[in-house]
DNA sequence: TCGCACATGTAACGTGTTACATGATTCA
DNA sequence: TGAATCATGTAACACGTTACATGTGCGA
């Protein structure tokens, strides 16, 4: 069933929620947890986001959810993911990826390939980092040449700040060139 | 004049616009442009959020405006800090940073760094390389340490977009580190 | 004459932030 | 008795995104 009625796309955090159901059925309160001890792309774990952010993905039907009302001090709401959730989550995984998503939304790929493993295709991750390792590289060539695009008399602190982007980029593209390797022997 | 009347602080936008105009007065249009074109932050560029930011500014008194009448096709709103934006800013650009910068606003902390040269007080800027490197190592420890928590059957993916994070923290680190003795020769 | 660069702005909308509300159970 | 943990939720607010509106002058 596939008549996404205009909807919106999920938010970053819609999907990251939706990810962590694959891994399991959770309630709200779990996943803050999830949020809050764990280094996952720095995402809130205020109510205040988490449970609207619930109760969208109901109402788009991408989530259901069940009452476990045995043995709790208060009774917890598990979510799980619908088919149709599935469906949208492993699209968003399979999306192609752009320079400017390398350039603005880096936390964002990064989140894709965590969640990576619902696919269960080794081939997939593998052209995903290859195509990241590309766009990092030409990205990294960008941000050089507008290193050299400095003006002399330019202020020393802004110079090095660019300098630590590109060495983060840097960094980020020689762990996908590596990383890729797992996924893949040959070429 | 410092009776912040209770005043929220500054967006991070804002303090990029502040930034920008202690370079040179510029105008709403001008400002769009250099978020538009170099890679400061990757900062929207859009009308709908300079401009409502720039008059924040204003009635916040951190900015003050002239028109700009003459040659123009349209007449130019330049806008300028005031004496108490440069106190706000400088303030800014000086705060403590905590290890939940690091892990959280390290853009903000760039950003603050890339506009260091206000300040023109080297010390200051070895003072906060010298803090982030530490900082740096000591969040880039708290990640392999998670790391080392992960268990033997936790997807591969997963694995490694944390050590995406940690070769990227460390990239940092190392560049902060190498960074800071353009503003000091000893120690 | 068509469209682009200049230049400023507003309106609707969604979402995250912060703070608050509720209420049961366990432990000191 | 009081505090902490479990567990869900709402309300006000501010901000950024997207899209639209407006109008001039210049070059093809």
């Amino acid at each position: 069933m596939f008549h996404t009625m205009n909807q919106r796309p999920p938010t970053r955090l819609e999907y990251a929620l939706l990810g962590l159901l694959h891994q399991q059925p959770q309630s709200g309160y779990d996943l803050r947890k999830v949020f809050a001890t764990t280094a996952l792309g720095n995402y809130s774990s205020s109510p205040g986001a988490i449970y609207p952010a619930l109760k969208r993905l109901e109402t788009k039907a991408l989530v259901g959810s069940e009452i476990d009302d045995a043995r709790a001090l208060r009774p917890r709401k598990v979510y799980r993911p619908t088919p149709d959730g599935s469906a949208v989550f492993r699209a968003w995984l399979v999306q192609d990826i752009s320079t400017d998503d390398v350039a603005r939304g880096f936390d964002e790929l990064m989140l894709r390939f965590a969640f990576h493993w619902v696919l269960d295709a080794p081939a997939a991750s593998y052209e995903f980092l290859h195509t990241l390792a590309d766009l990092l590289g030409r990205y990294t060539k960008e941000l050089e040449a507008q290193r050299r695009m400095f003006p002399p008399e330019a202020p020393v602190q802004s110079r090095l700040a660019l300098d630590a982007g590109i060495e983060q980029y840097r960094a980020a593209a020689r762990w996908a060139r590596k990383s890729r390797k797992h996924f893949k022997e040959d070429t």
